[in-house]
DNA sequence: ACTTGTCCTGTCATGTCGTCAGCTTACCGA
DNA sequence: TCGGTAAGCTGACGACATGACAGGACAAGT
């Protein structure tokens, strides 16, 4: 479906290509999570997987666009976190439960891609389309489904009329997102991760249902 | 108060040397709102101050060190902040009005110091302290009389015991600055600026207090 | 005019970037 | 088994940013 891998020249890549290719990408993304972006040298990126830049430049344009295919990765497997909101209730017990368990599910997969969501974040932010497109791609994905649900609440009268649903959603969506990308600035502020959670998601229920839950 | 200004070899600057240093400042922030902060080059900077490479790595050690100094500054103004919650009610309809106000001037705040402050929150999502440090300053300054407000009104009873003060203003705060970075994101939500601000201070209100503001 | 200390720049060694020609390796049909 | 062909890799290279230094330019006081 997604058509053969390409090297720069516009050969395609065998089986032996494809290996070096993703041991790149392997490499550059273990390296992204030691070390900032910036200081990302394509000369280490390839030392460390045992080749040559020669060969990267090969596979790649340049780092940015490696990081776009690791990115790109990241972002399909994003998409069903949708899943964690598809025919839930946002009404009494269930609705609590609805918001505890999308918040876990949120920051887990925020913290397991930790580095790479960085770097889209700062690409999204200072302007690029194509970060910006993948950052879209993810938030979208429960963005979505937040949105209905206010706007399903808002139809029944259970939310006032001038709530505007996807600015809501979509604060309470990039508030988790930050709040994973920084979750260690909490822990100077005294709250443990353990406490984190049940607050955001406390926060996400007040937010989509203008009402405490009932626990 | 903050001593004088030395080169990188331990010279006092004078009059015309502290000029060319705040020249090489200026244009390093008016760089970092046009361009990503990656491709920002010693060379460049010092053609646009009219000067040259040399003269730049006499006062700052690096492209970081100059951009530490701009956070700093930016920092110091971020730490006024504070005056937009000082002895404010978060009761009925003063209290609408404080998280209005307080959004606003934010936002604002944020608005104007973007390119450095993402840096700063790149900086420090990454690891890097002293970007941490800067973070903190700022955050601080209002997430304190959040979290005190928080806890106020937790004391009165008007808040649930298990609820964790510094968890929720630390979210919120982290939340709006987030959404300041990504403010143009929402529009591909169709959420207009205009619609956005008032959300969020609604979601401030009912983080805060746990109730919808009475307007 | 001379001296002193500040300020700037030309120049250079170093290291990365990104490209290319050319060598090696793997696959495949005869 | 033996080329033939395409994939795969790398050494070498020009271009450029970095950061350090020594020495020239400049302003101010004597």
């Amino acid at each position: 479906m997604t058509g053969q891998v390409r090297t720069v020249d516009g050969r395609v890549a065998g089986r032996r290509g494809q290996a070096t290719r993703q041991k790149l990408l392997d490499c550059l993304s273990e390296m992204l999570s030691s070390s900032p972006y910036r200081d990302v040298k394509v000369i280490d990126v390839a030392r460390k997987a045992g080749t040559s830049p020669a060969t990267f430049y090969q596979y790649f344009p340049d780092v940015e666009g490696a990081v776009l295919e690791i990115a790109d990765q990241v972002a399909s497997e994003g998409a069903g976190l949708a899943e964690l909101l598809a025919g839930r209730s946002w009404a009494g017990k269930a609705g609590w439960l609805t918001a505890q368990e999308f918040v876990d599910g949120f920051l887990e997969f925020w913290r397991r891609n930790d580095a790479i969501l960085r770097v889209v974040d700062l690409g999204a932010a200072e302007g690029d389309k194509r970060f910006y497109k993948l950052r879209m791609k993810v938030l979208n994905a429960v963005n979505g489904p937040l949105a209905d649900a206010v706007a399903e609440l808002q139809s029944k009268g259970r939310v006032d009329k001038d709530v505007n649903p996807a600015a809501v959603a979509g604060s309470l969506v990039t508030m988790l997102s930050a709040v994973a990308s920084h979750q260690k600035g909490f822990t100077s502020w005294g709250v443990k991760q353990a406490e984190l959670r049940p607050n955001l998601a406390l926060l996400v229920h007040l937010g989509i249902t203008g009402r405490k839950p009932t626990k």
